[in-house]
RNA sequence: CCAGUCGGCCGGGCGGCCGCUGCCCGUUUGCGGGUGGAGGAAAGUCCGGGCUCCAUGGAGAAACGGUGGCGGCUAACGGCCGCCGGGGGCGACCCCAGGGAAAGUGCCACAGAAAACAGACCGCCGGGGCGUGCUCCGGCAAGGGUGAAAAGGUGCGGCAAGAGCGCACCGCGUUGCCGGCAACGGCAAUGGCAGGGCAAACCCCGCCGGGAGCAAGACCGAAUAGGGGCAGCGCGCGACGGGCAACCGUCGCAGGGGUCUCCGCCCCGGCUGCCCGGGUUGGUUGCACGAGAUCCGUCGCGAGGCGGAUCCCAGAGGAAUGGCCGCCACGUCGGCGCCUUCGGGCGCAGGCCAUACAGAACCCGGCUUACAGGCCGACUGGACCU
């Protein structure tokens, strides 16, 4: 893959190292990434944090809910779901952003090429999305 | 070989690619290399401890909570081991909240005459009466019936009929002797039977218990705003309130600033320096050498004790200990062949699933609950063969 231009036109990033992918721990990120746009998929939804990103750094956070099943189940989804972002960020090439991945029970038992295949999906939606967020009526 | 009882153990393996994390080494500070990295229940959070903080002069009592055969083990326990008693099983073995009902209170539905100072429905026996199968009086509690339970059970004698009324055996109480550390057991004598059940109803008795928890606790600690103390300098007037005072608060006028001037509006009324306390985010610690693991010896029936050698064996923090793929084992399904005690077993090729329960969060000892499949050992009952 070279570095090229995104369909969006912004971000070119030429030459320039992969992005580094770090996870969210603070619990106001996973807050603020709640009232963002969001991406559905038969596993999860992602969410996007308003607001544009650190420069080569895109922040992922998990949310697996107690819903989901139970420990083993939760960490077993987790682990499934680091992994697909992994071999996601060797390629990744659109815009600094933070998200956020809403986790569902199916994960547990989806094929992972498609697990994949949505998580690439749902980025390059999210990456389309002006960066400010969806316009929110003030509280 | 079949059926069963008890105890212990395992609970995937190998390879490839790509990752996470503790420690060590190197380093061009990007990273590279080496090495360690979930469980028997890590679970439920039900007990017991260590550790930490708070409270506490010592001892005791009350209250509350827990616990309950006896002896031992243990740091401790509601745990474990051994034994005793009761119950179940042909047996190996299993089950028991197993102190006290002659301290008191309470409850015992339905049925039944009567459910606890006993009593008499049907009955049985004797006597009186008359209308001769009913009634009255008295005796009895064996039989019937009710019930979970009705003042011991069986048999013989006895009697008007009966009854521990008498006797034998069994059960029970008391006393004595013997065995045992003890729970308790054995034997003998004796009493003719004392006494309903429920204490997982209150209660009584013995024993144990201060509270909260690693988000315990300790250390480091910015920036901004705000609080307190001290020192120096400064400190317009008036009114009211508080105060011994220093001083503080409110209001008005004057002053300064936003804004060069006026008006209006808003803001400020101390400044500087030093110190203190509190404290959000964060970092370090507690936090991985311990009632530690493995092996050996020794004492003990055993739980376990003692001694020696060797070893270091997870430390995350939106939470690492893995993701994907391939092969194999195990399992399972039907097919074919062989054997068979007709339950099944073995072999061959093939299809399917790709493992159950479940993820450390300060650490240990237990308990309880969950668990696909499999292995080992000891023992019991039975069948067959020699």
């Amino acid at each position: 893959m070279g570095p090229i231009e995104n369909e969006q036109g912004c971000a070119v990033r030429k030459g320039a190292p992969p992005f580094r992918f770090e996870s969210l721990k603070k619990r106001s990120d996973f807050k603020a990434a709640s009232v963002g746009f969001r991406f559905s998929t038969p596993g999860f939804t992602l969410l996007r944090k308003p607001g544009v990103g650190d420069d080569g750094i895109v922040r992922y956070g998990l949310t697996v809910t107690r819903k989901v099943g139970n420990a083993v189940i939760r960490n077993r989804i987790r682990r499934r779901l680091r992994a697909a972002i992994r071999a996601l960020a060797q390629r990744h090439e659109g815009p600094a952003m933070d998200i956020v991945v809403l986790a569902r029970a199916s994960l547990l038992t989806l094929p992972f090429s498609s697990i994949e295949a949505d998580l690439a999906r749902a980025v390059a939606a999210l990456g389309a999305r002006p960066a400010a967020g969806p316009a929110r009526k003030p509280s």
